[in-house]
RNA sequence: GGGGGCGUAGCUCAAUUGGUUAGAGCGCUGCCCUGUCACGGCAGAGGUUACGGGUUCGAGCCCCGCCGCUCCCGCCA
């Protein structure tokens, strides 16, 4: 006998039909005559009542048996719920069925943790949760993530069809890249010696795709990254991949924008304007000291350099002097900040490498500050102008190289609302979403360890068009044609316009990245080549997956919107993996351990 | 690789500055209860304080090591 309505169906309009639900007790009320079993599944609850003086005794002793979370069937008659015992809690509390036939499916055993109570559960550690996983996820919360998940997924799928994308599943088994992130290998059996590495991205083959005339390619594809976990980060994720051919930038923003205009109305009922705002990369640093701005809070950094340049401040006009600059922030009403919270922020410099952080405290009409009796009338005067300096604020400085002084402040502007936002002094709304491009980033930067220049982004990323002539004279200055989509400080994804001709991606290879000519053969020579038989324009973008998921259900991690995620040491508490191999199945694949073996 | 936090009953947490027999709520077991919905009442069981050392007359508490979870830095073209 199968179920006939699920657990969130019933309502006044079905009384008197007789129906058959199936589920789990979520919780059982033994009034010791009459016993009340809310039976529970994905959709919701509903009521079954079990009456002693309307019922076999061999049925009633079942019900009286059963314990939380086991799996039954019951079977019996809607009716409307007695006057005053209506449960508005719920969406099926004006009914309830009058239980007939009870079958006990699967009789539960007592929970390692309570899922009944969802303040309760909500505590439980994660350790737990993680090894219950399938526990976990029977929670409302969970199955709600997992349910919205889905309705993205298949929202972006719908979309991506209507635009006339075509899904195209590249391989999982690839090869090693070694440049970028640490690669998970893959010992080839049939090719002793050899491995397959996991692919960090599909980004070769969404490329090869375009020269193969896909001309419009997207994937929810898998990616894996052996490197260190966070809330944000997992071992293996998912990508929402992009590729387009016989495009521009504007054309990436206007697909992106409309698919994230489908996603937030598909999960949220939320309409987001667009097109969103553009920064570039350097006034996003200097207004906010990050390349991924949170726009909902302002607290912007001002620049102070001309001012400083003839100070009698040697740490600033030195640091001017030297072809640096002066940037100050004002948190706004921060004066109350403890000894404790200015020595965080100063560690937050030092760590940047920054000797110290100067700063002023404006409390009782007076500048707090072990610097400011260096600074003349004019100085106190512009920094009141520019930052307006208000009673109760706090000043922070950062003098030295740009992008380091831009960074340390931004760093800090984050701490310091994070802590009004602790006090409760800086309110940002849960549905509020400001989202943006930043663009014109660099396209390479200096590695002073190595003495070379490497790709900010990628090596296959095109630089703007009327910037080409800078790249032998003045690589820093060549603003690629790279992209970012940012939404409340967070970086949903990136993506670029490619190099699609085969001698501006050698010289980038080479003369730029100073890869030797082999070396760039052996990794990159198939796309090298596939560039010499018709390779139209291109360029895409990939979306994390995973963090546009977590940003739509409000939760700060990951974890809660992948169904099995890894624990930070890149484990399975339910599974125990990874896990120990056979001897045999070492050598078939031709390998030795030399490290520790563990059991 | 580095830094911070946590680990006490099945779960969530207490336990005065190192001091008697390590407590509570929920869950669990038994009994009572015919309109509950976090049902209620009575009674009970349940502990190698993650693990291994050390200091001390005495350690859940202090020290060292180790394991696990978590957050951050490095890392993530």
């Amino acid at each position: 006998m199968k179920r006939t309505h699920h657990c969130n169906e019933l309502r006044p309009d079905h009384v008197g039909q007789t129906v058959t639900l199936c589920g789990w007790v979520h919780s059982r009320r033994d009034l010791g005559g009459v016993i009340f079993v809310d039976i529970r599944d994905r959709e919701g609850r509903t009521q079954a009542v079990f009456d002693p003086s309307d019922l076999p005794p061999e049925t009633f002793h079942q019900a009286e048996a059963l314990r939380s979370e086991s799996v039954i069937r019951v079977a019996g008659q809607v009716r409307r719920r007695p006057a005053g015992t209506d449960n508005a809690k719920i969406p099926t509390g004006a009914v309830e069925v009058m239980a007939r036939e009870l079958a006990v499916l699967n009789l539960a055993e007592p929970l390692p943790f309570q899922i009944d109570d969802p303040e309760a559960a909500a505590k439980v550690n994660e350790e737990m949760r993680l090894a219950y996983r399938y526990l976990d996820l029977r929670r409302p919360e969970m199955i709600r993530n997992l349910r919205l998940r889905h309705k993205v997924a298949t929202a972006t799928r719908n979309y991506f069809d209507e635009q006339g994308f075509l899904e195209v599943e590249t391989p999982m088994l690839f090869k090693s890249t070694p440049e970028g992130a640490r690669e998970f290998v893959v010992p080839c059996r049939t090719n002793p010696g050899l491995f397959y590495a996991l692919p960090q991205s599909p980004q070769q083959f969404k490329q090869i795709l375009m020269v193969a005339g896909v001309e419009r390619y997207f994937q929810l594809a898998k990616c894996f990254r052996d490197e260190d976990l966070r809330a944000d980060r997992q071992p293996e994720f998912t990508q929402i991949d992009v590729e387009m051919s016989f495009i521009d930038r504007e054309d990436i923003y206007a697909t992106i924008e409309g698919l994230l205009k489908r996603v937030w109305k598909t999960a949220l009922g939320v309409e987001i304007p667009t097109p969103f705002k553009r920064l570039p990369f350097v006034e996003a640093l200097n207004r906010f000291g990050i390349d991924k701005p949170d726009l909902r809070f302002g607290m912007e950094l001002g620049d102070l350099t001309e001012e400083f340049r003839r100070s009698a401040f040697k740490v600033f006009s030195g640091a001017v002097a030297n072809g640096g600059v002066v940037k100050a922030l004002n948190a706004k009403g921060l004066a109350c900040a403890t000894q404790g919270q200015i020595q965080a922020m100063t560690d937050i410099a030092t760590g940047f490498g920054a000797k110290g952080l100067a700063f002023i405290k404006v409390e009782n009409g007076e500048w707090k500050s072990p610097i400011v009796k260096f600074f003349g009338d004019a100085e106190k005067a512009a920094l009141t102008q520019k930052l307006g300096i208000e009673e109760g604020d706090l000043i922070l400085f950062a003098a030295g190289e740009w992008l380091t002084s831009c960074e340390i402040l931004g760093k800090i502007r984050l701490f310091a609302a994070d802590f009004l936002k602790q006090q409760g002094r800086l309110n940002i709304p849960p549905g509020r979403f400001e989202f943006l491009w930043v663009v014109d980033f660099p396209l390479l930067s200096f590695d002073r360890e190595q003495n070379r220049w490497y790709s900010s982004h990628h090596p296959f990323t095109a630089p703007v068009a009327e910037d080409i002539s800078l790249l032998k004279t003045d690589p820093k200055r060549v603003r690629g044609q790279h992209y970012d989509v940012v939404v409340n400080g967070v970086e949903l994804g990136g993506g670029s316009i490619r190099i699609h001709q085969p001698d501006v991606q050698k010289a980038i290879f080479e003369d730029v990245l100073q890869i030797p000519p082999e070396v760039a053969k052996a990794r990159f020579g198939y796309l090298l080549e596939a560039f010499r038989y018709g390779a139209p324009p291109h360029g895409g973008i990939a979306l994390g997956f995973d963090r546009l998921i977590a940003i739509l259900c409000g939760t700060p991690s990951i974890r809660d919107v992948i169904a099995f995620p890894k624990t930070a040491k890149g484990t399975c508490l339910m599974t125990d993996s990874p896990g120990a191999v056979e001897p045999k199945q070492l050598r078939d694949l031709y390998l030795e351990l030399k490290g520790p073996k563990k059991e």
